[in-house]
DNA sequence: TTAATAGTGTCTCTGAGACACTATGTG
DNA sequence: CACATAGTGTCTCAGAGACACTATTAA
């Protein structure tokens, strides 16, 4: 089949797919890694060594290389940065507005990763910061999360709010059809810290009775008979997450 | 500062920002355009007229331009493919596994579109078609669109049938807690119309005051006094949408 | 009048919050 | 024993399905 069999329509078909008729781009990954800290929801941030926005705090990222997936270049950034490996990785949205890097023109597909507090080292790394994720309901819209680090307010590099406020906006909608929070917490958890979970990203408190009732309804929980120590009370029983993983 | 002024970490983190240490990339985009004919959902592929997948049915896609957003070349592709503009659009998520296009390494940006039938031409352009999208409710865990043209089952080129899947999926996330299916109907509408297009993206039926109830309460409905015509019973009262749009 | 659909009133069921209560660990 | 939290029983309320009914138009 030669093009001049082609009808005009199928023309501009063909050419619309003609690699070289386009340019190549950078393609970045940027990975928010969440956890939950006092009941906080917290994404790691690390300071930028080098313009632009040298010395701002921004998402961890790199590029993505030729023979990579996203979802493991997404992987390797964090294990690079963090030593973590074997995270919940999910990717969220691709950012390819001109102009978002001032250098050159950067796609960048960004992920969240999710993580248990205990699974993070007390101290980050130099330059990181877990900075804690402020998002009215508003946020809903997609508006961009408020970023708060040692109590102060703080702009991150890049369209990087505009990220986190998009991956608490997912978080939240996948909550409330989904098993969304385990990943979160450790092998076993009390029902109580699975609550503080799902607070965290809802931003809201619950009330026990129903979180309970709601909770053990899905079936996705086991009890394992076992009950946490290192408490100076009632000890409450652990549970593991047995449910289809989501 | 130089480089010599950075620990290790610091140093290894600047080497992945360096987007000369890393190849350029081909960015495509496709569409997938939804829209609902006789209650079931439908979406618009085109025959490819080269391989890979030649004469094989595909989502209609196009390279993403070195100062175009990803949502600006899908409105492109769009445009070329239907001659439609102003059409709702969203981005859906990004497939960059290597080996998804078997010429080369091909990063798709995939979005969906949502266009009410009416707006469709009755005749799609030469090697076009109006595919039914069967989506059992297990494909919420991501499985792929089944796909039905002329009532026989047919396969999609590339990884198009998950996209398809993910579209279906994420309509029925959305339209849980957001305005979702306006985009799919006229400027007015009966609540019967606003039934169907819920129906056919859930894929189950729904009791009529319930629907009527739970979409009078949300508020984004104003009656506009008027009624349909050209039908051959009691004719409904047409509504529009007022709420904020999704 | 008949047929077909629009639109509504009511009952019931389910799921969640509020509240109060009992249970069980530490000191 | 006091105290703090775990865990539960019960009431109430809001939202949704089921069902039956009335309303309105064309033929």
């Amino acid at each position: 089949m030669s093009a001049d069999e082609l009808d005009p329509e199928d023309r501009k078909f063909l050419a619309g797919y003609d690699p070289e008729a386009y340019e190549r781009l950078s393609v970045a990954v940027d990975v928010a890694l969440v956890t939950v800290i006092d009941g906080r929801l917290r994404a790691l941030t690390v300071k930028r060594p080098e313009p632009p926005y040298r010395g701002w705090q921004a998402l961890p990222g790199g590029f993505l290389g030729v023979d990579e997936s996203p979802e493991r270049a997404a992987a390797r950034v964090l294990a690079d940065k963090t030593g973590l490996e074997g995270v919940y990785l999910e990717q969220l949205y691709t950012f390819g507005e001109p102009g978002r890097d001032p250098r050159t023109r950067v796609l960048s597909i960004a992920h969240y990763a999710l993580v248990p507090a205990s699974r993070l080292s007390k101290a980050p790394g130099p330059g990181s910061q877990l900075a804690e994720l402020v998002v009215s309901w508003e946020g809903e819209e997609g508006g961009p999360a408020g970023v708060v680090i040692d109590r102060a307010p703080r702009r991150l590099a890049f369209d990087h709010a505009r990220i986190l406020g998009m991956v608490v906006q997912r978080l939240r909608g996948k909550i409330a059809y989904a098993p969304v929070g385990y990943e979160l917490l450790g092998d076993t958890f009390t029902l109580r810290e699975l609550q503080e979970v799902h607070e965290a990203i809802l931003g809201r408190g619950m009330s026990k009775p129903a979180f309970r009732r709601r909770m053990l309804a899905t079936g996705d929980l086991t009890a394992t008979g076992e009950m946490e120590s290192d408490v100076a009370y009632r000890p409450a029983e652990l549970y593991r997450f047995t449910g289809r993983p989501g």
